[in-house]
DNA sequence: AATGCACTCAACCGCACATCT
DNA sequence: CAGATGTGCGGTTGAGTGCAT
């Protein structure tokens, strides 16, 4: 029964930094086999004296031919850092594939080395995006509309997993992405653009920077619908039990400019207008939805009060410029 | 020139999940 | 179906490097 072990450990694998030998030992022979086929297996057939995971993180992070050499540019650490707000710690691979030619390694060592660092030195909490404590002192109000956000931001990150999670049942036949996958791409997609012109047209925001305080008003991003079902169930439990690594981050960030927002509703009902798909035809729309729908333990403690800002973070990370098409329901339509 | 410190980043480690026997 | 193995991923480490003293 089962396989050999991996890596052998009895036998004397070479560890540490690769030699350009060994460099070149693994490209001739990935190059030769067009693909690199069992890592397993590869060392022994390339001649090298390295395990196979060893080999396969060389190729990955150094010697694959699309790999971005070179300093990252201001957009690539922007986009990074939004995504990370949105996704957290936990994503760096989603994260490096919305960055081609990055490899996640790379991102997650920039991100400890250099954008973590400056979001502390910003007084911005790298693992929440939170104000720090010391910085909470003088924006008691802000703070308090951050925590707002942060369950504004997971409500409507469980709203999109939900709702993929029922259009993935819907195209059952096609092979399933992973769940972040599907919020990037739905984040991505003409939800993600319906969800822009919605938040275009309604979100007000305030920054805990620029603001020292104010009365706020802001409703829910908790639009989920009782179609979500069960799927929405399994998605909030997941999200609880993994709250501390999947909690959606509620601010948007302009490192630079130290523009650094959180976004709120004008009204508790606008927050309930988020996604309705139409399924039949693929396509999908904003529609209004019922409160009495409303995700049981999403955070509804919010204040009503609400300062409107047109010019908002949240428009620099949704009007990234990202590919902004549907092309994964296309491939599970043609899977 | 020697030393110590901070920083960077390639590589390792261990875990989780998928796949195989 | 159970358990072993393969693969991918995030967290962490430590060698190399540069700078300050």
């Amino acid at each position: 029964m089962g396989r050999t072990p991996c890596c052998d450990n009895k036998k004397a694998l070479k560890k540490g930094p690769w030699s350009p030998e060994e460099d070149e030992l693994l490209l001739n022979y990935i190059s030769k086999n067009h693909g690199h086929g069992s890592w397993r297996s590869l060392p022994k057939l390339a001649g090298l004296q390295r395990c196979g995971k060893s080999c396969r993180l060389r190729w990955i992070n150094y010697l694959r031919p699309d790999i971005k050499r070179g300093p990252f540019n201001k957009d690539e650490e922007q986009l990074i850092i939004q995504l990370h707000g949105m996704l957290g710690n936990r994503w760096w691979a989603t994260i490096a594939s919305q960055l081609p030619g990055r490899t996640d390694n790379e991102i997650k060592n920039l991100w400890n080395t250099h954008l973590r660092k400056r979001l502390i030195a910003m007084g911005i909490d790298p693992q929440t995006h939170e104000l720090l404590a010391s910085n909470c002192l003088n924006h008691n109000a802000s703070a308090s509309a951050a925590t707002r956000h942060m369950a504004q931001w997971e409500s409507a990150r469980l709203e999109a997993e939900a709702r993929l999670s029922r259009e993935s049942s819907l195209f059952s036949h096609a092979p399933e992405k992973s769940e972040s996958d599907h919020f990037l791409r739905l984040w991505n997609s003409n939800v993600g653009k319906s969800f822009r012109k919605l938040t275009s047209d309604k979100f007000a925001c305030q920054s805990p920077i620029s603001q020292a305080s104010s009365s706020t008003k802001c409703g829910l991003l908790s639009a989920v619908t009782t179609e979500v079902g069960n799927n929405l169930t399994g998605s909030s439990t997941m999200a609880g039990n993994q709250n501390e690594d999947l909690a959606y981050r509620p601010f948007l960030i302009n490192t630079e400019d130290v523009e650094y927002k959180p976004f709120q509703f004008n009204t508790e009902e606008e927050g309930y207008k988020l996604f309705q798909s139409n399924t039949e035809a693929g396509e999908f729309k904003i529609c209004q939805t019922n409160t009495e729908d409303r995700m049981a333990g999403s955070v509804s403690s919010c204040s009503n009060d609400l300062e409107n800002s047109s010019d908002t973070a949240l428009q620099l990370l949704l009007d990234y410029p990202i590919n902004d098409d549907m092309s994964f329901l296309g491939n599970n339509a043609d899977d």
